[in-house]
DNA sequence: TTTCTGCTGTGCGCTGCTGCACAGGGGTCA
DNA sequence: TGACCCCTGTGCAGCAGCGCACAGCAGAAA
């Protein structure tokens, strides 16, 4: 049953009664018409209308495509109104994905978008491997650095991550505090695994420190703030959640020059929706308010 | 959602991922696809897909659309082996038409028809009027006589209805009874009021006897029947009829000239059907067994 | 009966859709 | 890292399908 544009000509037909008021209706010549319903009889090897002077008469088996094409067309009907509103409309599904270091940070932002527009979905979505927004399996993506993006992918800065070097006090006890990084010698370092990480935090600490000083690596922020915080050693702890750690010393305070830039990263599809419109609005809103962003 | 055919497409493209593969599928070009779909998401206002070297990936309005164009596939699929196969079953309607006259000699052909085909139902219409087969309002007629016919109907013989020429007891005590046609003066007579009826029997009347004798018309062959049974006069009856009526004394028997031919009439393109055929050799079969007809 | 209207049906010329070929790009495998 | 393959995307040429015009016919109206 290829060809379902004749089947929607022989629905007209069907329903109408007469070639011309198919052809009328379908906005085509008659001739079309006629040549539809004779391809489509010729195919199915049946006729589906009886012809006489005064019109169409639909046999059984035209009975039997009038019903099931009426149920289509509705169907397709509903279908394009769907779609045609949907850009329109903030509902459905809103992906984002992020690095899992900064989803303290995300979260009640997605948490309270969701709340102010009910019928939407948050997926929040995080892993080692960077999602494709031009595979369509994001509509937001929050990225840190300033990594190079998909042509088709629409770029702006959300915030800046400070971050400062840190020790838990169980440390400082034992090895004491450094005043600057002139007295780092004989200091412990707790750093990103990846070599080529694109925290300017993290480059700072490879190039300032001995790699023999760097006694604990992890690829994970949430691993490596773990680590901070059990005395593995002096490592750095974005500010928003240092601040939330009382039992951390902070070694030496945030500098602009370890700041990672946050950036909102949109395919440029999805970026003219209202849906993600809205997100961003909401997001851009609530960067704000954020405390020890620059 | 006027072309369908652009929706099949997509339909094909969100299912396989791919415009290179449903181009294969479809068996057109793979430009024809792309076009296919980038004419409905200029219609629609709306993205289908998210593209990049390794396919198309569907949004959530192509997704969207990869469901309801499942079903509608599944449907139309269903509806084309109904429809390829309903011409090799014998089931659904079967509408068969005659002059009421010969109600009592078709229905018991009828039942037992639909006894033999349980999935057919049988729709007898007998009207006034002459139900046209090139519209579609009967697979099947019986007519009587030998009318011209439409140039796309298939006629066949049937059989050959005989009739005689009857009186009631009560008649023949007040009136006596004719030994020929030459002894019909004095009498009166039952006749068809249709002055162009092709029944030969009452065309023989109207030429025979004087017009003043007829006494009494009617339309119906069963009125016709209720009025000479009553005593209204003598007229002609079926002989199938009057084996039934012992009120009714035989005036003058059955002959060759009064035969009224029956011809089975279908239209050409419902005749080849095997439901058609069906009934036709049932009905066919049944006619040898029925007496008094030629 | 005659006229009129609206329907189907077909040959012809043209338009727009389709197929073709090739370019470009990204993923994969050796 | 380089070669290969498969995918998308586009300009161009051919052709299928379309619109057009007219013929024929049947029913309705006058």
């Amino acid at each position: 049953m290829d060809n379902w544009d004749e089947i929607r000509t022989a629905f007209q037909v069907a329903r109408l009664g007469t070639v011309s008021g198919a052809a009328e209706v379908l906005g085509v010549h008659h001739a079309t018409v006629i040549r539809h319903i004779d391809a489509l009889e010729k195919r199915l090897g049946s006729k589906l209308f009886q012809r006489h002077a005064r019109g169409y008469t639909a046999t059984e088996a035209g009975r039997d495509l009038l019903a099931v094409a009426q149920t289509t067309e509705e169907q397709f009907a509903h279908l394009a109104s769907r779609i045609k509103g949907q850009g329109e409309t903030v509902s459905g599904e809103l992906v984002v994905t992020s690095i899992s270091g900064i989803s303290d940070l995300l979260t009640p932002v997605m948490v309270s978008f969701q709340q102010a527009w009910p019928d939407v979905r948050v997926r929040f979505l995080t892993d080692m491997r960077v999602f494709r927004l031009d595979y369509g399996e994001a509509h937001v993506a929050i990225r840190a650095g300033t990594g190079a993006e998909e042509p088709d992918n629409v770029v702006q800065p959300l915030a800046r991550i400070k971050a400062g070097l840190y020790a838990s006090q169980s440390y400082v006890d034992r090895f004491g505090k450094p005043a600057s990084e002139a007295d780092f010698a004989g200091h412990r370092f707790v750093c990103s695994d990846n070599e080529t990480t694109r925290a300017p935090f993290h480059r700072w600490l490879r190039a300032t420190v001995q790699p023999d000083q760097i006694a604990y690596l992890a690829t994970e922020a949430v691993a490596l703030e773990d680590a901070v915080r059990r005395g593995a050693g002096i490592g750095f702890v974005s500010s928003f959640r240092a601040a939330d750690e009382p039992g951390l010393v902070e070694v030496l305070a945030p500098r602009a020059e370890w700041e990672a830039p946050l950036r909102i990263v949109t395919h440029v599809d999805l970026h003219r929706t209202r849906k993600v419109q809205a997100f961003l609005t909401h997001l851009k809103d609530a960067a704000k308010s954020w405390k020890f962003c620059g």
